[in-house]
RNA sequence: GUGGGAGUAGCUCAAUCGGCAGAGCACCGGACUGUGGCUCCGGACGUUGCGGGUUCAAUUCCCGUCUCCCACCCCA
């Protein structure tokens, strides 16, 4: 037997309604704070990831899927494309690529697969979706202004809220501009130098590759050491002070709760100032349920003439859903009437009901003249419908059908120019 | 990439010391020829994840491998 690869996973009915559900949300949020959908391609050069992610960080030493292109023109040859691991960096190659700047301040969202070859476990696949949203363009535009920060912020809790999720956190802090990131980075590694022998193995490989990471650490026996370790706060420089700032002053008196995480770095490259995370319980190891930040730097990294500030997130679909499993039920989608065709030469008649209640606009399930009627009686419950309706040589004589309701078990005799009103009620 | 746990019917799970692979739910048919949910009767259902080894005999013991779950790492 073919199985879906590790990592991958179908999603079936009835589960993928509410994967409909949470992206009709989604879209609906967005649209209220004026962002509109983006689509970029689902591979890319792998140039743009190795320089927008970041060579160092693990997502492109290891995670990526590569390969090398077999096109037939020489242009094609020997091309190294990629999977996207994320989306930002395809949505500020488009921006660039698209001269989006032009039309002043971008607010775009991404509805997608993503693709990272980790190990998979409780809310982590190897094709996994991301909902995210970026906020770009021009200086003059307002990108860098703490109000997008705050806003977004706002948009996410309103999100999800509206989605009914329980509990989430809002963790938040500043790493600074890349050049506070220097000196930062700098300090930390100086103060990491004599204590770091005593830290876990990881922290003294993090220590020279990516000493942000190490703050992160989860060893309880390294936390005290972690407490003596600079923090990226006293590292800001002026501007990058008074821009958290006032991104924490929008937050609290539009009353969006937050925490600041001193601790809370990005494992990506391009983040700059602005980073934060929505936490969830319930969620095993996971408990990211989306995260995001500014990247100020990002578009002139990737060959932007102009500088465009941004900031964006991304949501983990995956985990989203799974939050919402724990509290929700499960929605069912469920027709609003079964038709029964009854007895030879029915079909004909029952599809040109069907065909006229479904322009009516109603969820209509059809049956087959060779079932008998118990059968029909039997599957229109299984599959929940509100009502059946009963096509028989009376019936179509009569241009009067048998309508019962399943649930009361009520039976009415129904014209046939009445169906539609009827099963509407 | 590292460590731990688990794989038996569509689903949830049994199977004694190594001795004919089972139950419940779900599914299909009938009782019941134009009226469902209840009941009764019957039916179908398996490469015991896969490959190898030991044995007269392997779901069971051994080795390998794959997948899933949990955790680390990392991230969403």
């Amino acid at each position: 037997m073919i199985k879906a690869v590790r990592g991958t996973r179908d999603l079936l009915p009835p589960e993928t309604a509410l994967w409909n559900h949470v992206e009709s949300v989604v879209r609906d949020v967005f649209r209220a704070y004026n962002f509109q959908e983006i689509r970029t391609p689902i591979f890319e050069e792998t140039q743009l990831f190795a320089r927008g992610v970041g060579e160092e960080t693990d997502i492109v030493a290891k995670e990526m899927y590569t390969w090398e292109d077999r096109g037939r023109a020489a242009s094609d040859h020997g091309q190294s494309l990629t999977l996207r691991p994320e989306n930002t960096a395809g949505v500020v190659r488009a921006y660039i690529e698209h001269k989006l700047g032009d039309r002043g301040l971008n607010k775009l969202y991404y509805i997608g697969p993503q693709f990272r070859r980790e190990r998979p476990q409780k809310g982590r696949y190897r094709q996994f979706y991301q909902i995210g949203a970026e906020v770009i363009g021009p200086a003059t535009s307002g990108s860098e202004s703490p109000a997008r920060d705050a806003e977004l912020l706002e948009m996410l809790a309103t999100l999800l809220d509206r989605l009914g999720i329980q509990n989430w956190n809002l963790q938040l802090n500043s790493v600074g501009s890349s050049s506070d990131r220097v000196r930062f980075n700098d300090a930390l590694r100086e103060a990491l130098e004599p204590v770091k022998d005593k830290m876990c193995g990881d922290c003294q490989r993090r220590a020279v590759t990516n000493p942000l990471r190490v703050l992160d650490c989860k060893v309880p026996e390294d936390q005290p050491t972690i407490e003596t370790l600079p923090r990226v706060y006293d590292y800001l420089d002026e501007a990058s002070k008074k821009h958290f700032e006032e991104v924490t002053t929008i937050l609290e008196s539009v009353g969006v709760p937050f925490e600041i995480n001193h601790r809370l770095v990005r494992g990506l490259d391009y983040y700059t100032r602005t980073a934060f995370e929505f936490t969830h319980g319930a969620l095993g190891a996971q408990n990211a349920i989306l995260g995001g930040g500014r990247y100020d730097g990002l578009a002139e990294l990737l060959g932007s003439p102009q500088p465009a500030p941004g900031i964006g997130f991304a949501i983990g679909e995956d985990r989203l859903v799974m939050a919402l499993q724990e509290a929700a039920g499960d929605l069912q989608l469920k027709p609003d009437v079964y038709i029964a065709p009854l007895g030879a030469g029915m079909n004909r008649e029952a599809a040109k009901l069907a065909r006229e209640l479904r322009r009516a606009n109603i969820v209509a399930e059809l049956g087959d003249e060779t079932f008998r009627l118990k059968k029909s009686f039997e599957t229109a419950d299984k599959i929940g419908a509100r009502f059946i309706l009963i096509v028989g040589e009376n019936e179509v004589k009569a241009d009067t059908f048998a309508l019962k309701n399943l649930k009361s078990g009520e039976q009415v005799s129904v014209p046939r120019a009445e169906l539609g009103q009827r099963i509407h009620l």
